[in-house]
DNA sequence: TAGAAAATCAACAGCATGTTCATTTTCGAT
DNA sequence: ATCGAAAATGAACATGCTGTTGATTTTCTA
């Protein structure tokens, strides 16, 4: 039998493979850092990886697939990470634990953040992230406040990229300071608005 | 003498020049609309404008550097409206004051924005519009709360991307609502927090 | 150790690119 | 209205990347 059958971890990959893999997207993130997306060719990161460009081509069918594959792992590992504080018996959680779940996670797959998050990211992706936890955050606002639907969309799409804002941030400053932190001043922010700045508690 | 020699508006071009200007972009934008830069080649984009490749290399290097210029004149807009309220010697601007012009002026150049701010648009590109009022906001934040440079940072990140978010969606509605109406919600937000979900001189 | 899977290498046609030059059209100024 | 300048056109070109194929070699798994 399989030693390995998970359903949501994929195919138990030859070793091979596994290396090619890593080899492609270290050599992708790194040229990534350098610059966008458009400058750079197959045929470089095939040379950059040290691996033969035909071995790519089995893999990936572009560069923009190479970069969906791998924001979509970091999706389902921020699924994952969420699914228990927004299932629909759970309890309703604050926007505190909220963001730090979300923060953690990211913290977790930092090199792929700086990319999609950095100057060089695309949008469509970061979209994409907050499309995720939309619905679920949009009904628990309209539980807690009796605002207009309208008023309540303007508020989670300005507060939501936010976190987008914060995270950049963060992901410049190689995510040096503890995603709880980060979680915390987010929600902060969120919660009391300009007050936030002269909250005592959060000064250093 | 020349007619018109004003500094900032650049040449007075050819009216052939202007004309293909013209095209070139409103075919551009039209593709855009469609997919991403990287699934538009240069070809196509002449083709959908009518008119000769060559002309197009004659005005421009690449379709990033059309974008990029596109995005300048916008840029150079927005700095416009912006410097009277930004002056050394000006009073010191209301939040709700700085973000009706900012808004006001990205409805005035829709077309632009609703490609630089929809799903295939450049992170770089918001970036550097968020740069251009940092270091005056942050200077004026920092005279009427004694936060620390870093909570201030932190609050710029947020509130400046959120302001891009609600933008974003303010875009994909075509920009129906009045940019006044936006920037109210927008500095609601930023000074109030989640209270603003209560306010009820925003109801509608 | 044998068979399967993956990576390599070489070669290929196809296509967009960016440039050049001669030619034609259009403009602006006289 | 005319002339010279500027811009657009059309064609042709070398170039480089692309994506695919088939044969071969390496490496893993069972």
């Amino acid at each position: 039998m399989n030693e390995r059958d998970v359903p949501g971890a994929a195919k138990a990959k030859d070793h091979r493979a596994r290396v090619t893999q890593i080899l492609i997207e270290k050599a992708f993130t790194q040229l990534l850092r350098a610059k966008p997306i458009h400058r750079i060719s197959v045929k470089e990161l095939c040379e950059a990886a040290g691996i033969n460009r035909g071995t790519f081509y089995a893999h990936y069918a572009d560069l923009y697939d190479l970069l969906a594959k791998m924001e979509a792992r970091l999706m389902a590992d921020l699924q994952r990470a969420l699914e228990p504080l927004l299932a629909e018996d759970a309890q309703e959680p604050t926007l505190l634990a909220l963001t730090s779940v979300i923060f953690r996670c990211l913290k977790e797959n930092e090199d792929i953040c700086a990319i999609t998050l950095g100057p060089h990211g695309d949008r469509e992706f970061t979209a994409r992230l907050l499309d995720m936890a939309r619905e679920r955050c949009l009904a628990v606002y309209a539980r807690r406040f009796d605002a207009t639907p309208r008023q309540l969309s303007y508020y989670y799409a300005f507060v939501s990229s936010g976190c987008i804002g914060l995270l950049e941030k963060w992901a410049q400053e190689d995510m040096a300071t503890g995603a709880e932190e980060i979680a915390a001043i987010a929600s902060g922010i969120m919660v009391y608005g300009i007050e936030f700045l002269k909250a005592p508690d959060l000064r250093e």
